[in-house]
DNA sequence: CTCGGATGTCTAGCGGTGCTAGAATTTTGT
DNA sequence: ACAAAATTCTAGCACCGCTAGACATCCGAG
């Protein structure tokens, strides 16, 4: 009987074992080379075992995609709690980019990868955390818009900064200016 | 000698007919079961004959994404040119968003399926031609900065609404008054 | 301490994928 | 008419995600 506590214990230990190695796998080779065979050959164990914990792959995909949005909450958070004031907003997107550029497979898995995670109303926990830093920067400068609306507006340039500049779309040694002009439009000047 | 031309033709002809099954078939059922043995089918020609046409399955969807993007680069500029004046930015940002969700397996495999087009310097011309008008809506915003940054920059901003709402992470009721706020913080109210 | 049952793990294999070597066929020019 | 060249197809490789069923291990009752 309490046995099954320690083994309740382990599997969970290996649960976050296979998670990790997806990450790094995913963070060394890129996603594609992280197939199930190979992700079972490294934690030493059969295949099967990681279908007793997850779905499938998609599912370990989708929790690497978790914990990279919790780090990436807390990232942000940091930096808003961290910065000069009046200097929030820039930290926080700052950090937001320094996050896509630092971890791409995390933050691919994350925004385009991740399938099977809810989001709008009945979302986890950790999802609306992520929003959470972002309204408080954002909101402020609502004016007579939805402050919800407004945090999503500026949510999405950030968002298409990092995408477009991982993809190669953007001209590399702009990134700093291109981040000043949204800040800048963003506050009014 | 006179045929060879005859079958250079129907070779092009061939070509644009995988083109257009494999957009078909993304845009019917997505990217994943557009795959080379139901292209095959489809045709009615055996695989080999794709490898003839296209390195492989990945060149094949990034033809559809050159097509697709030459087809943006249509619509925004049709939609710069018939803007009424003033509203042109207006128009363009509309136009951008509209064809993410008409041709939503188009879209993706422009910007986050193809994986073998260049771009930066040596991109070709059609990438160049959907930059323009993005460029003159957003050039006379410039201000003191540089006015291909700031292009960069609404690029991103249009961009980033887009997939974040196509991957379902913003609020679908409130698209419009995202893009009212992006639009009035880039033109300065 | 024994031993049947439950739990955990592995071996082996299914149907599917992208891709390709070599056979078979058709078309071409003499 | 026929050999050469170009084209198309058949068949198969290695790999993928996933799973049924055999095997081993551990547990608690007698």
């Amino acid at each position: 009987m309490v046995t099954s506590q320690r083994r309740e214990r382990e599997r969970a230990q290996r649960e976050t074992l296979i998670v990790n190695a997806a990450r790094e796998m995913a963070e060394a080779d890129g996603w594609p080379a992280v197939t199930v065979r190979r992700l079972a050959e490294r934690i030493e164990y059969s295949q099967p075992v990681l279908y007793s914990h997850f779905a499938g792959r998609g599912a370990i995909v989708d929790a690497v995609a978790l914990q990279g949005i919790g780090e990436l909450a807390e990232a942000l958070e940091a930096a808003r709690a961290g910065a000069e004031p009046g200097a929030e907003l820039a930290a926080v997107a700052q950090a937001y980019l320094d996050f896509a550029t630092g971890h791409p497979a995390v933050f691919e898995a994350a925004f385009t990868l991740a399938e099977g995670l809810p989001f709008g109303p009945d979302a986890p926990e950790v999802l609306k955390a992520g929003f959470a830093p972002l309204f408080a920067v954002f909101a402020p400068l609502a004016g007579d818009h939805d402050p919800e609306a407004v945090t999503e507006a500026g949510w999405a340039a950030i968002h298409g900064l990092a995408v477009l500049a991982r993809d190669g779309r953007l001209r590399p040694e702009h990134q700093e200016e291109r981040l000043a002009v949204v800040l800048e439009k963003f506050t009014g000047r």
